[in-house]
RNA sequence: GCAUCCUUAGCUCAGUUGGUUAGAGCGUUCGAUUCACAUUCGAAAGGUCUCAGGUUCGAAUCCUGAAGGAUGCACCA
């Protein structure tokens, strides 16, 4: 046999950036990432299990950050690695509208340049801005998102907006809707009023702010307040019904009192929602501008009277303060009680939480507003056949262990989650995202002549994913102006990606997805929603397995963040140190669950690492003594063989339990400290003195532990890898990409 | 307030059911290097495993308590 002469292809010292767009394109020539095609050219069984991800898409509109490039890495190495056990594997890839994000930053421009707002331009004008704004910069992140090797299906890309996710949401509503989970009512919401719409209880974040604390004499009463602007309709006063301190006051009682703008008659209420423990354990209540104060006036069927308007101006009710806006107006308030001799003593350094809007940073207002919700305590009937509440179903998706959740301790805090989940707000008064499919027949039906006995029959609103017509009459019917919640598109992404509302071959194939590997920080918001919406849409879970990874911060613990300018780019570490260094740099010490800290310092070892694995393949092809042949292996090289079986095994199981971090760092260490620096150190000693079937047994033994560690490193370092193996004699397969696992 | 997690070398972290001398990477110090290695190799220093009790033949690991830190949820009129 002639003696392989090592090709030139290996420079030193292993060049990422060289190697790296020809692999790319390798792969995506090859189109071994879509599983149709693994099948037709005989690389996967057609019977095979299948494995699949839905990638959680990322922003349209943004660039791809370490949290992004922490998730594709982890989320490649679980395809590459099942794609290579033979598992009909599917990794789909997607972007996400960002209703809120997207519409603020198009709008944010706009205004910079042209000095217009969105209602200058108008919806339609809006709208277009926004598509054409989507379409330029959509292309970024899919680049960015190839660049890290990932091995994702581009054929079946998908994009909340597009026409088929648009229908699947459609329907979604409609079924829901249909089965009275979905309902229109007056509730209490959080009302942005920078942006203009409601936002969900989950994407409010509390901020403590330093405030002054005013005590307020209400007749015979002390209250307390960090709001005066909001007391003016307060004519009711709650204490606890077991509190000694007032109990000569009854139940319904009325008392005539001095208030701010004169004297007013004030009614007792005894309710339990009094803490005895706060101040002089007596409020008033605004029961339109607070969601706990709306529930005890529910509760004693009580007036609710607005203060403030959407826009944050007091109302009539504020007399002689009508039309100020709130910031303005307190200073101005506390001032007239002042020399009423009703304020009785502030506190300057009260501390307390203020909710802000996360999307946007408008300070919440409660309101009451008439909005869509979904009913998560509604018994309905599934499609498994089962009668339950959406809570219910939740909770025991989880519970029943047919979505498992790693690491476990999440799984309490999900319990937690359901436990406190009230309705679901699912409109918005944003204009960019999905349109609610709710028609309005206005004005009243005035049928045809000959049709009058109709009218009756009119409908004022019909529920549909399209334009309805009045069978009676010529009108029109306008659409609801709200669009849906963004998690709303989101919670259908595992099958809306899959084709539903369509029973295609895809949706019977992959779903129930294998995994949903996310940040623990979106559990709520979209692991839930998904388990929801699969649920009673599917009458199944979504995914079996939810893996949440850490958050990705810097060397210091903090946060990345522009204002801090400790951002790490994932885009300068691959070209600095390569793809693979920044995979392995975001994978070896990232324990589930747990938080990263990352520094550049991470990054270059790992480029080290590629290196050394290139120079190993060199010194194994250059030293070859009778040609890398079917040699006769000696029992000393058939154990080192074994070894790196073993090796294999402990990886596999290291995987198949997400312990991504473990099994890395074990063929980290057994390619350098073992391979390397032993079995490649001991084999120039046999290669060069030894015995001609000593040598052609190691040189055998050399190629093999290669060839295995290559296969198992593949998935965590695909690149380096993948240009290694295109280089060696002979392959099993044209790309190591569909090689098979050793086991 | 309720809950979860964390505290191990200078830094970042492993240490899975309790079991010899507690490990890795980075950093530090010393030395070697025409030999696959724009580097690598060898060696060294560095630890009261936060603290205090307890269980055990044996505890970084299990239990109780304390301190510090992080996070989630609820929430204050």
């Amino acid at each position: 046999m002639e003696p392989f002469i090592c090709p030139e292809a290996f420079l030193k010292p292993y060049n990422p950036n060289e190697q790296e767009p020809r692999m790319l394109e390798a792969w995506e020539k090859s189109g071994y990432a879509n599983p149709d095609v693994c099948i037709k050219r005989g690389v996967t069984k057609p019977d095979a299990e299948s494995y699949s991800i839905v990638l959680p898409p990322p922003n349209v509109t943004g660039t791809l950050h370490m949290g992004h490039a922490s998730m594709l890495a982890i989320e490649d190495i679980l395809i590459r690695y099942h794609r290579m056990r033979g598992y009909k594997t599917l990794w789909i890839p997607g972007t996400d509208s960002a209703a809120i994000a997207t519409q603020s930053k198009v709008e944010t421009d706009i205004y910079k340049a042209e000095k217009k707002t969105r209602h200058d331009l108008g919806r339609e004008e809006l709208m277009k801005r926004i598509d054409a704004f989507v379409e330029e910069s959509k292309t970024t992140i899919i680049n960015q998102t190839k660049k890290m090797g990932s091995s994702l299906d581009w054929s079946r890309y998908a994009y909340t907006m597009d026409e088929k996710r648009y229908a699947a949401v459609m329907g979604a509503f409609v079924r829901m809707y249909d089965a009275g989970l979905i309902y229109r009512g007056n509730r209490i919401v959080n009302w942005d009023p920078k942006l203009q719409t409601t936002v969900s209880d989950d994407e409010i974040e509390y901020a403590e702010q330093k405030d002054a604390f005013y005590h307020f004499k209400y007749g015979p009463f002390d209250i307390g307040t960090v709001r005066p602007e909001t007391k003016f309709g307060d004519k009711y006063v709650v204490m606890h019904p077991d509190d000694a301190r007032y109990k000569e006051y009854t139940h319904g009682q009325q008392i005539d009192l001095e208030w701010i703008n004169g004297p007013i008659t004030a009614t007792i209420i005894k309710d339990e929602a009094a803490d005895m423990e706060f101040g002089s354990g007596v409020m008033t209540i605004t029961p339109a501008h607070s969601a706990l104060d709306f529930e005890i006036a529910q509760r004693h069927k009580l007036d609710v009277e607005r203060v403030i308007d959407d826009r944050g101006i007091l109302l009539d009710i504020a007399g002689e303060f009508k039309g100020q806006h709130i910031k303005k107006a307190r200073a101005l308030i506390v001032e007239k009680l002042k020399t009423k001799g009703l304020i009785s003593k502030i506190d300057e350094d009260y501390v307390h939480n203020v909710a802000i809007n996360s999307r946007g940073g408008g300070i919440i207002e409660p309101q009451i507003k008439l909005q869509w919700f979904i009913n998560v305590n509604k018994e309905v009937q599934f499609p498994d056949g089962k009668r339950q509440t959406l809570k219910e179903r939740m909770r025991e998706a989880v519970s029943s262990g047919n979505t498992k959740i790693t690491p476990e301790r999440f799984e309490k805090i999900y319990y937690h989650w359901i436990e406190n989940l009230r309705d679901w707000c699912i409109s918005r008064q944003i204009w960019f995202g999905h349109r609610i499919p709710v028609w309005y027949h206005e004005p009243r039906c005035v049928p045809k002549p000959g049709r009058e006995a109709d009218v009756e029959k009119s409908l004022m609103m019909i529920v549909s994913a399209t334009k309805p017509q009045c069978e009676f009459c010529d009108a029109e019917f306008m659409q609801d102006p709200d669009t849906l919640d963004t998690w709303f598109s989101s919670g259908l992404w595992t099958f809306s990606t899959l084709g539903w509302p369509e029973d295609t071959d895809d949706l019977k194939t992959y779903h129930p997805t294998a995994v949903l590997e996310t940040g623990y920080d979106i559990l709520f918001f979209w692991v839930a929603r998904m388990i929801l919406m699969s649920g009673f849409l599917r009458g199944e879970v979504p995914f079996r397995n939810v893996y949440l990874h850490g958050l990705v911060r810097d060397g210091q613990g903090r946060k990345m963040s522009k204002s801090l300018g400790n951002i790490i780019d994932p885009l300068t570490m691959i070209e600095k140190y390569g793809a693979d260094a920044t995979r392995l740099s975001l994978i070896v010490g990232a324990s589930p669950g747990n938080d990263l800290k990352l520094s550049e310092d991470r990054v270059r070892g790992y480029k080290n690492f590629a290196n050394k694995l290139w120079n190993i393949t060199r010194f194994v092809l250059e030293n070859p003594s009778t040609g890398p042949g079917q040699a006769e292996l000696n029992a000393e090289d058939a154990e080192l063989i074994r070894e790196a079986h073993r090796i294999a095994a402990e990886a596999s199981i290291n995987i198949d339990v997400f312990r991504l971090d473990l099994a890395a760092d074990q063929l980290y260490h057994f390619v350098w400290d073992r391979f390397a620096a032993e079995i490649v150190e001991q084999s120039k000693l046999v290669l060069k003195a030894g015995e001609p079937t000593a040598q052609a047994s190691r040189q055998r033994a050399l190629l093999e532990i290669l060839i295995v560690s290559l296969k198992l490193l593949h998935p965590f370092m695909p690149f380096v890898t993948e240009a290694i193996w295109q280089q060696l004699p002979k392959k099993e397969s044209d790309q190591l990409m569909v090689a098979k696992w050793p086991v």
